[in-house]
RNA sequence: GGGCCGCUAGCUCAGUUGGCAGAGCAUCUGACUUUUAAUCAGAGGGUCGGGGGUUCAAUCCCCCCGCGGCUCACCA
């Protein structure tokens, strides 16, 4: 004799006969009622179910003679009842699934509904949860400590990009949700804690696409003592766990290609290839002529930023072609201001971004520790902020004045290396909650 | 923000050169004591995303709006 409960998924009725399949988070099984085995009340009962509804029974296991473990019922309670119709999905002998609710719009507003009826969204998230537990595994016994930095701060930085404003009444302050964790968990490498690392949500005020949501997770970690090769590895042997953890690879099928996730990662350097694919030398031109380019490209107007630029052409003509996992490096010191320089070549950092199938999932770079470059570097840029005219974070940079050790420091996007994993063709399908427009 | 596409029953989708709104599943009634997309017979179910316009007549054509998707722009 035996308990269990679950919600009702599917009910054959044969007149005095019913079959009944009911699932949790464990599973599914069949359900044997027959009327002899049952009371009125429970037969009586049995007629009022509907699909969707939360039972309890109680029963004998037996398998049928189709060969089906089951539960024969000898008693049954209704637990919960679901007075909205549960939409049916059902799955036929070859596999194919009927009905599926696959509205978008529906599925990110009722998520409820999509883990209960769609296992692909289900299994999506479960993965999500155990690539981040490996993820943290994986740094945890390697000596790095887990922290947790402020998402409200008064000066943001560590990325270029707006963020969400907001105000904390009691103090009457104008704050901000941080867009990136860099500047404070650097300090902590100044304090001591060597290997640190903080997952956890960005915001981003930016537009929303398939790639990019405006709050994100992202994991950054900072590893005294290395440098940007380091963080190489460090990048390899994060997406082995986490491929390893969502039960996939070396070799992932995503966006019609096989990405071959084995180590070491291919690198590409950052002028050369630009050069290359474009066919032209594009890092000897002008700004002028750079931003007449770009125009003409149709990638923005009366951009004048040489930086910004380089980056809008390299993204252009070399991102969407890099598929197996890949570092860029030696990025152009004008676009890589937290870096350090090469020490034989102070025009390129000891930077990477890592692209798999045209994503960009990673950046990393040998920690500038040199207080007064980065004061002068973080200051120019201020001056010529529009947003924030003359804002430095002074703090981040008392605690380089102070002396912040060689590091390395990386930055994974954790909703891209989910997609990548599992197939996601949005970001928005590996978030449980992405921001929604409001109904009407 | 621009362009394109979509929005019809609880779910998945048809549909109409503009003429009473359709199917499958779900729901309700009935039959059926080993089924598994159960089957069979019957029934109910709609502000055709919202508003305006054209028309004898609009779910369909036009305009505005909303929400979503893709895409471009934005995005260290």
């Amino acid at each position: 004799m035996l308990n269990t409960s679950g919600r009702i998924a599917a009910m054959r009725k044969h007149g005095k006969t019913v079959f009944c399949d009911i699932s949790d988070s464990t599973g599914r099984i069949q359900l044997f009622i027959n009327k002899k085995n049952l009371d009125d009340t429970g037969w009586e009962l049995l007629g009022k179910l509907d699909l969707g509804d939360i039972i309890w029974v109680s029963g004998s296991l037996f398998v049928t003679r189709t060969g089906e473990l089951s539960v024969r019922v000898v008693s049954l309670v209704l637990l919960v009842k679901a007075v909205r119709p549960v939409p049916v999905v059902k799955t036929d002998a070859e596999g194919h699934v009927h009905d599926a609710v696959s509205d978008p719009d529906f599925i990110y507003r009722h998520r409820a509904l999509d883990l209960m009826l769609n296992e692909t969204s289900r299994n999506r998230f479960i993965a999500r949860s155990r690539i981040i537990t490996a993820v943290r595994s994986y740094l945890d016994s390697d000596g790095f400590l887990e922290v947790e930095t402020p998402v409200l701060q008064q000066i943001y930085g560590g990325a270029a990009a707006d963020p969400f404003v907001s105000h904390y009444n009691s103090m009457d302050d104008q704050c901000y949700l941080r867009i990136a964790t860099e500047l404070y968990l650097k300090r902590l490498v100044t304090g001591g804690i060597h290997r640190v690392y903080e997952i956890g949500k960005d915001f981003r005020n930016e537009g929303v696409d398939r790639t990019h949501s405006p709050e994100f997770t992202q994991l950054e970690l900072y590893e005294a003592w290395t440098d940007y090769e380091g963080m190489m590895s460090r990048f390899e042997s994060i997406v082995q766990a986490a491929a390893q953890a969502a039960g996939v690879g070396p070799v992932v099928h995503y966006a019609g290609h096989d990405i071959d996730l084995t180590p070491p990662f291919k690198r590409i350097s950052f002028v050369p290839a630009l050069h290359e694919k474009s066919g032209e030398k594009l890092f000897e031109w002008s700004t002028e002529r750079l931003s007449g380019l770009v125009s003409s490209l149709g990638l923005g107007d009366g951009i004048n930023e040489r930086p910004a630029l380089l980056d809008k052409l390299f993204d252009h003509y070399v991102t969407p072609g890099i598929i197996q996992p890949s570092f860029v490096i030696d990025y152009p010191v004008e676009l890589s201001p937290l870096a350090k320089q090469k020490a034989d070549d102070p025009g390129i950092t000891e930077r990477f971004e890592a692209f798999i199938a045209g994503l960009e999932l990673a950046n990393a770079f040998s920690e500038q520790n040199d207080p007064v470059y980065q004061r002068k570097v973080l200051e120019d840029q201020a001056a010529q902020s529009q947003h924030r005219k003359g804002v430095v974070d002074n703090e981040f940079l008392y605690a380089l004045e102070v002396g912040m050790p060689p590091a390395g420091g990386l930055g994974i996007g954790v909703d891209r290396l989910v997609m990548i994993l599992t197939g996601a063709a949005s970001i928005r399908d590996t978030i449980l909650f992405p921001y929604l427009r409001r109904e009407q």
